[in-house]
DNA sequence: GTGTCTGCAAAGTCTTTGCACCATA
DNA sequence: TATGGTGCAAAGACTTTGCAGACAC
């Protein structure tokens, strides 16, 4: 264990260990850091956003740590990946919002994100009627759709 | 003119011509191919693509040239561009597509585009709903949504 | 102790920029 | 003919890969 790490080492995701060892795989303390600070985001984050927050309280961590760990996390279903056009591949923690439905209210400058609940059935009930039209009318297979509103958000409103 | 060209270079998107000449800038071969190419295209296609696509009639043309007339397209709003995190921007032609409302259904392996009617009314009111309790509720001012379905199109799970 | 993981550096991709020549208006 | 546009090559940004040493179990 190093010295050098004040961050809090268990992240709320408790599937993590328990995912990481199922395959085989060692629990380390890069893997944790990375679990727990997207878990403590209020927002998706970069790679490299990412990669600064681990640094303050462990700066011995490589970039290429944080992506491969990216990269495991997102197989094991325990982050989202996205990608806003901006450069750079995002990334949120998985928690409820599940791979076929993703509902979500973004800022377009800082990418915090805000669940909301409000209309959930409606719109769910609104998805299943087009998804099953579509999929018959047009012969797709339909894995999973995306709803996004994008806006900014009451911080940054104010900062402009 | 170029003779290595024999690309129909009247590209159905008519705002095109005028939208440049009203920025004192100058129509050119590659600014139409670039066009023409979207204009036919049936789904997304990357800077690439484009470029592979146009260089069949006309392979003097460069990709950096792409590349920017991409940008001016997407500035004109003549096209959107979208990440689908494939580590490439993908373009498709705005047409009726605004910028503010985007529904589609999209598949994974190609990113063939079908438009569909369906649902759109009740989809938009209810989409209207939704923006005006988030914002108040959030203190979001929202610009814009996405919806998007996710699936396999019939030819690419022939394909499998 | 063994096999995985890490950090560093180098390589790989996609995209943008600089510059001399070319083409539109 | 005077800008603006183009193609090429180089640079930039993000991400992945290779490898030797370090670490988890």
């Amino acid at each position: 264990m190093d010295e050098n790490c004040n961050r809090r080492l268990i992240p709320c995701c408790m599937n993590l260990e328990g995912g990481i060892r199922n395959r085989g795989l060692r629990m380390t303390i890069p893997r944790q850091l990375v679990a727990g600070v997207l878990d403590t985001a209020d927002g998706y984050l970069s790679a490299d956003e990412i990669y600064t927050r681990i640094r303050e309280d462990y700066p011995g961590i490589g970039l290429a740590t944080v992506y491969r760990t990216l990269v495991l996390l997102d197989e094991m279903g325990i982050v989202n990946r996205y990608n806003f056009g901006d450069g750079c591949a995002r990334f949120i923690i998985a928690e409820e919002q599940t791979s076929e439905h993703s509902h979500q209210l973004v800022c377009e400058k800082c990418f915090k994100v805000v669940k909301y609940s409000d209309f959930v059935k409606d719109e769910l009930d609104l998805f299943r009627r087009v998804e099953s039209v579509l999929s018959e009318k047009h012969g797709f297979e339909i894995n999973r759709h995306i709803v996004q509103f994008y806006g900014i958000c009451p911080d940054c409103k104010e900062e402009k």
